[in-house]
DNA sequence: GTTAGCACTCTCGACAGGAGAGTGCTAACC
DNA sequence: GGTTAGCACTCTCCTGTCGAGAGTGCTAAC
């Protein structure tokens, strides 16, 4: 059970070590927080605290070190947000209004300013459409066996890919064959499309409707994630050898590919979701925790985020990933005004 | 003088140092080439080759490392290309093919395809127009006092830019403004675009004449730029110790940043560019050397260049840089037919 | 010009020892 | 029962030493 004074003591251990890196002894809380206790009270306490699950040592009579657990605990019922004040409000607005180039740019460099206002790495996705439709198909003749797929949706991406064909088509053939199947799934979405696909007899338009309802769902993940940060990272303590820095920009790097959007499947836009270590699936990142907020507005959503190691400042950073949620969201707003 | 035996020499000391990363020593040279010549006499030489500045001792008594020189002189005229083997090049035009994306899509994997051939970064740049110039612009009303300038090339690149504007106008004016400016600049190149914006009395109109100008200039190396293989160079044993990692990644990321185009100015379409160490002008390039090569055609140039330390297999990495930008060439061409 | 021999230098890994940090436990205290 | 002083114990980490090993430069002889 988690008294009130215990709580108190995982509170100031977790805190201790966000911002020392060091497994915290029982002395070191009581000097820090200047407590009438002694350090064999506190000692007593925290063979409770590892008991329960929310520390470990890292070794027989070392400090304590937080677990997944403890981190959670600290996120949900101990800490104290420390807010963003206007001074680093102003900092961040003002940066972000540097940008002089189009939305990627925008977002690139939001990644850089969240990551750099909270020493970890930050990666930015572009808003998608909830769902998003066809607006158009199209077909050019690249040689005499393929096809190239121009697909553009509703919200105005466009996508593009190349299409083997079974049966040689000439471009006027081609264009005769989208004209007629944009009447059908014009408008349609990726499930529509793909039921219309299984009705059609000839293998060569089906395969361009299944090719297309892949359009429709597909996230291009390398091309819509902005990462940056990296450095940051792994100027972390937990990176100080060699090996562990070269996973580190593995994980990373592989995760930028695979993308957030699974796990945030569920995040309601405004709120903040934090994942801790374990928490991911992913065998890959037990030692990794990122907080993640939505960006955007009914018409197109996107994802916030920063990553760095279970031992993060969830104080800090969760209200500066939230703030800058909330900026994009009135930004995109503003530019989608005109 | 570099008489023929040191030069066979200095070229043993620099494929072996490629290939183990170790100083070579007097006897691993001997025992390596089965040479009929006593490890003393091997030394002699050496003492020779370092006082021409081909070689370095890490400290007294260790075995021998080239110099920047000892590379060069390697590359210039002691190696011998290993060119790429019909399975190689069936392997990496196979993967090229995998792409069903667009162009961007398509560039990040060639980077990623070159930077695993040769076990180092590589960096790719989308192919540009020579000198592009403006087919049309527009202005949108974003605020009271701010508008959206949006340029299209007539290499079909567009390019955004906010527009803070002195005397607030409406989208009317804007439009009317657009339609008159337009009619001056189009088909301008920059040069010419400046020119006209000197000319012009309203400072609004001059500087939209002159952002347009910039944005036809404009390199966004950041989103231009694809970049892959981190972790190949950072596996590299000179990068074994933390510190080195992290100034490897920082070196990298900001290199991404400022571009290559800048180094390879002069380079040829179809031939290689090596440059190597100190041959950088940059302090934080000393230890870095990179291969470059341009492809494309008159139309649209690009840029594809592996990145890594100066102890670089050169004669794989040549050829198959070369082999690279050539492939990329035909595929570009055979797009562009369509 | 080549080579054997040898003294010398420098690195590197292993090992031991000691300081320091921190714990858990016990017994006494309030 | 909670609190605490005291203490033995454990584990890490730093330091210094030592010897092996690798490789060189130099000298003298071939």
């Amino acid at each position: 059970m988690l008294t009130e004074r215990r709580a108190a003591i995982l509170g100031m251990v977790v805190s201790e070590y966000i911002s020392t890196a060091e497994p915290v002894s029982s002395r070191a809380i009581v000097a820090r927080h200047r407590l009438d206790l002694s350090t064999a009270t506190i000692r007593n306490e925290l063979a409770r605290l590892e008991e329960d699950g929310y520390i470990t040592q890292p070794y027989t009579s070392a400090g304590r070190v937080p677990s997944d657990l403890g981190y959670r605990t600290f996120v949900e019922m101990l800490m104290l947000e420390e807010p963003v004040e206007a001074q680093e409000q102003r900092t961040i607005e003002h940066q972000l209004h540097q940008v002089v180039g189009g939305l990627d740019e925008w977002l690139s460099l939001s990644a850089t300013i969240l990551a750099g206002s909270v020493g970890n790495a930050a990666v930015v996705t572009r808003p998608r459409a909830a769902s998003s439709r066809l607006r158009h198909a199209q077909l050019v003749e690249l040689n005499h066996d393929t096809a190239l797929l121009v697909a553009v949706m509703d919200d105005g991406r466009v996508r593009q890919r190349m299409l083997p064909l079974q049966t040689p088509a000439s471009q006027a053939l081609l264009t005769e064959r989208a004209v007629r199947l944009n009447a059908r799934i014009e408008g349609a979405d990726a499930r529509l499309a793909r039921s219309v696909a299984s009705e059609l007899a000839d293998p060569d338009e089906a395969g361009t409707v299944r090719a297309i309802a892949d359009l429709i769902d597909e996230q291009r993940i390398a091309e819509e994630t902005f990462l940056d940060g990296l450095n940051s990272v792994l100027r972390q303590p937990e990176f100080l050898d060699a090996d562990r820095m070269l996973e580190a920009v593995a994980t990373l790097q592989t995760y930028r590919m695979r993308g957030l959007l699974e796990q945030t499947m569920d995040a309601q836009l405004g709120s903040t979701q934090v994942v801790i270590g374990h928490e991911h699936g992913d065998d890959s990142m037990q030692e990794w925790s990122m907080v993640i907020s939505r960006y955007g507005d009914e018409d197109a959503i996107g994802t916030v985020a920063v990553i760095g190691p279970t031992r993060m400042p969830y104080h800090r950073t969760i209200p500066r990933v939230r703030y800058v949620a909330r900026l994009m969201s009135h930004l995109l707003h503003e530019v989608r005004q005109s």
